[in-house]
RNA sequence: GGAGAGGUGGCCGAGUGGCCGAAGGCAACGGUUUGCUAAACCGUCGUAGGGACAAAAUCUCUACCGAGGGUUCAAAUCCCUCCCUCUCCGCCA
């Protein structure tokens, strides 16, 4: 959400910034509305205050045992008008304050123009794909294969974009939530964190799912609550409605949840395997900071995040996003991206952004500026996030950048103390 | 799910119709005193929106006592609905 400020008084300003991003933002309404709420304050104001003098004149005439009927005469259907004035203002402040809450966020100076994926620009890579002498195999043939992963029974106890993990799959899978919420609280100093995956709907309107992609979310029948898409929304609202210290800044939480998705309208998309699930896992980090530190902050995450993967020696690039590309809620994003021999080329395995206030703001997260002096107004705080890792797709590379031609796949050296010592997962028969 | 109690500023807590944005205490911040610490004393100390000013400082108005409605000239205070917390019962991993 935008500074409603800012945005009454420099709306073209965000339109010409937001380009393609703002396009089905009814720039017009917004502005008239923005101009007929100040009118119908000042109205309402104006009504009180009057209310308020003619109220304490009532009183003052009690008190001298003087009489008052003609004093509260007067008053009378005064409340009646502000009611009346208040009802259109309230409308208003609910049409303009929907309207806002769907106007995405501004990128940053240095992401780059763009409307698509295309525009994205590649910034490092790490590691070398290595050449296998047979053609890669797809991940679920190798899974499939080696009786790890199941996709019929997920189908039939489930639906499509389910899947089953069994035996040193679904070990795995637990190995690597353990190794990365390890390595993220051990040597990168986040705080680990259990939260719900449902949550409510100001929960969800706070990180900014909601109210722009309520199909994209599973919500339940009975209650108004939402399976949450990502860690970032429980994690990132445990602190809605709370003012900071500055010296508690930054905080920092990493956390393992399950995540779902409806993924609406990406029909045909990975249809096969792990790539695009209704349910997949992720261990996510979390980052509070002051809006002066926030981009150096989304340097540090993206290398945590970026660590997991050298330590696995999985190849990989990280791009940044170009603004066409971003999500909504974002000021800047990197994607880092692990190679995929079986489809050749990088998939996106974490998303690392800033999204400066724009979180903060809906969510009203604040801090207070160490110092002591009076200038020590609360002012918002910068929110980031980033996968660290999307733990099914770790999987997946896995899988496939450490196939052996015999079908086997090894284990990655980082992940063996978790899999009892195993190095290698070779057939296993149910 | 049933019965009861309660939600007031960063925290605790007073306040049953007007003089209440709200006593008092704690915490915090600034200062005096002090060899240091502590104590004592003095002072400051909510958030948001509108307006004035080129802007900052400042001034001014309005709103906010869980949320939303109602009664009244006037609501933290009375009434209704909802949400949340706590206690007991039921159910339950």
């Amino acid at each position: 959400m935008h500074d409603p400020k800012y945005l009454r008084d420099n709306s073209n300003l965000i339109r010409t910034s937001l380009g393609m991003r703002g396009q089905d933002v009814p720039w017009d309404v917004v502005q008239n509305l923005g101009d007929e709420r100040r009118i119908l304050t000042t109205e309402v104001e104006q009504l009180r205050h009057e209310l308020k003098k003619g109220s304490d004149e009532v009183a003052r005439l009690r008190r001298a045992k003087e009489p008052a009927e003609q004093a509260m005469a007067a008053m009378k259907g005064l409340g009646d008008r502000i009611k009346n004035v208040e009802d259109s203002l309230r409308k208003v402040e609910e049409t303009l304050g929907d309207l806002a809450l769907r106007i995405p966020n501004l990128p940053h100076q240095t992401v780059p123009v763009g409307s698509d994926a295309s525009g994205n620009i590649e910034i490092r890579r790490w590691g070398t794909p290595s050449s296998l002498t047979v053609p890669a195999k797809p991940h679920w043939e190798i899974g499939e294969a080696l009786g790890i992963l199941d996709f019929d029974r997920a189908a039939k106890i489930a639906g499509a974009r389910f899947a089953v993990l069994s035996g040193a799959g679904a070990r795995m899978e637990r190995a690597l939530i353990n190794y990365m919420l390890d390595l993220h609280t051990g040597s990168h100093g986040y705080r680990e964190v259990l939260p719900p995956v449902m949550v409510n709907r100001k929960a969800m309107t706070g990180t900014g799912q909601l109210p722009k992609f309520e199909e994209d979310l599973f919500r339940l029948r009975d209650e108004d609550y939402f399976l949450i898409p990502t860690a970032e929304v429980p994690v990132t609202n445990l602190h809605r409605e709370e003012i900071l210290s500055e010296d508690s800044l930054p905080v920092r939480y990493t956390a393992y949840t399950p995540c779902f998705r409806r993924e609406a309208g990406s029909y045909g998309k990975d249809t096969r395997g792990l790539i695009r699930l209704h349910q997949f896992n992720k261990v996510e980090l979390v980052a509070f900071t002051a809006p002066d530190r926030s981009y150096e902050e989304l340097e540090r995450l993206t290398g945590h995040a970026e660590s997991i993967l050298q330590n696995l020696r999985l190849p990989y690039r990280v791009v940044t996003l170009c603004a066409g590309d971003m999500g909504f809620s974002a000021a800047k994003t990197y994607d880092i991206e692990v190679w995929l021999p079986s489809q050749g080329q990088y998939r996106e395995i974490s998303s690392c952004s800033n999204f400066e206030s724009f979180q903060a703001r809906r969510a009203n997260i604040k801090y207070r500026p160490a110092g002591g002096k009076k200038d020590a107004k609360t002012e918002f705080v910068h929110t980031l996030n980033g996968s660290g890792l999307a733990v099914g797709r770790t999987l997946v590379a896995i899988l496939e950048n450490y196939q052996q031609p015999d079908g086997s796949v090894v284990i990655p050296d980082v992940l063996r103390p978790y899999m009892g010592g195993m190095e290698r997962i070779a057939l296993q028969p149910a």
